[in-house]
DNA sequence: AAATAAAATTAGTCTTGACTAATTTTATTT
DNA sequence: AAATAAAATTAGTCAAGACTAATTTTATTT
């Protein structure tokens, strides 16, 4: 098995994948807070033990043992937050830091017990869709609010940015996953977003608001 | 905070603590399945953190932080032991282990919620006393099997040996926590007893067996 | 009380996973 | 293409927490 830095290595560079671009040593330093010699000390040992393969064109890649290990990391985190907002009733901005302790947590049943004692849940309180035991991946949301056009009626599906910051902000305008948004407006000088929650009074919300919000239509 | 490696000496020391001997560092290190030498440095650590006050004389005991700190981790072992038994179905013999690295989830409200989430329960699933938020203990059972006199009926109220070895051998035999079991005869040669399993046919346990048992009366 | 055994302690080593500083390699400008 | 900047790498260090081996202290026997 695999320590703790190791799990978070693996799910730093399952992460940065999405992003598209070349995973390079300095990506993931920056991801991770570490130095770059540090990550690079860490691609060594996780390409002695098969879970990445390093090229100097190609950057950072994961095998297919690592891309499998990280899915199960990523799955037993979402399962987690989950819990934690359904059952102990925590709040959305505080599931975060509890889920990244408990999903190091080693069992080999304990993911999918929680995953049946949860109702098998597609998407986490977050919006980001949690991959099933075999590794399947839900559907992930890619329209933000910032891409639909005025007067459009959709859905928040999920958030694209966790910090708290964000997340209490969500909270101070009542919006949550499923939460019913309209588009009125978007103001040409600096792209800000005129919209209505559930229905209400107009509110103005900045470009980097409406890009950190998922939505379905 | 605590790192892994202390708390797991501060569980360790509250457990001996129950012996009523003298806690000495070869005691610890058996107990931990560590070397005595390592016991020594950690014993020296908790020292300056005024967790612990050793003496060549008395041995290691417990300051009131000390107390305090090793009793809410045993507070969340015991808790989590609950809920995997009780919500993901465990089985009596599989939650030691994974309890063991949940009780190091840090979290100020987590151990709180999960209390008032599993109804506030006052026994873990092997009858060991859940300690409150306040340091307050439920009462702890003392009689074992083996203290009975033939012909009484009790109650199996806990378990004194938590081995798979024993834990497996009572699932075979049908006995849980709460079972009743009533003590026919106790034999004079090599002190083994004569139960009948919530009033079935007689079976012969040894003196040892009796012994792991707590029960109430 | 001396001899022996056991326990405790010290000194030094190892591994993990971080760091800094220095150097080499690769990219980007001019 | 040469100069410069950025990224990657190497070499060496550090702390935590374990270890072994050697030594000292304490207990137990004879």
């Amino acid at each position: 098995m695999h320590t703790l830095s190791e799990e978070n290595y693996l799910k730093c560079i399952y992460r940065l994948q999405d992003k598209g671009q070349k995973i390079t040593p300095t990506a993931i330093a920056e991801s991770l807070g570490n130095n770059p010699a540090s990550v690079v000390d860490m691609i060594r040992k996780l390409t002695d033990k098969l879970l990445i393969a390093y090229d100097k064109k190609k950057g950072v890649e994961l095998t297919a043992q690592g891309q499998k290990d990280a899915t199960l990391i990523v799955r037993r985190h979402r399962l987690w937050e989950v819990f934690l907002l359904e059952k102990l009733d925590y709040h959305w901005d505080e599931i975060h830091d509890i889920a990244e302790e408990l999903e190091h947590i080693k069992d080999a049943t304990l993911a999918d017990r929680l995953d049946k004692f949860l109702g098998f849940p597609e998407y986490d309180p977050h919006g980001d869709p949690i991959p099933k035991a075999n590794g399947k991946m839900p559907k992930r949301y890619s329209t933000t609010l910032a891409d639909v056009k005025a007067g459009a009626h959709c859905r928040v599906a999920a958030v694209k940015d966790t910090t708290s910051a964000f997340l209490q902000y969500l909270i101070k305008l009542n919006i949550n996953i499923g939460t019913k948004i309209q588009l009125i407006e978007k103001i040409p000088f600096d792209s800000s977003l005129v919209i209505s929650i559930d229905g209400n009074e107009q509110k103005t919300v900045s470009q980097k608001f409406g890009e950190s919000l998922l939505i379905d239509m």
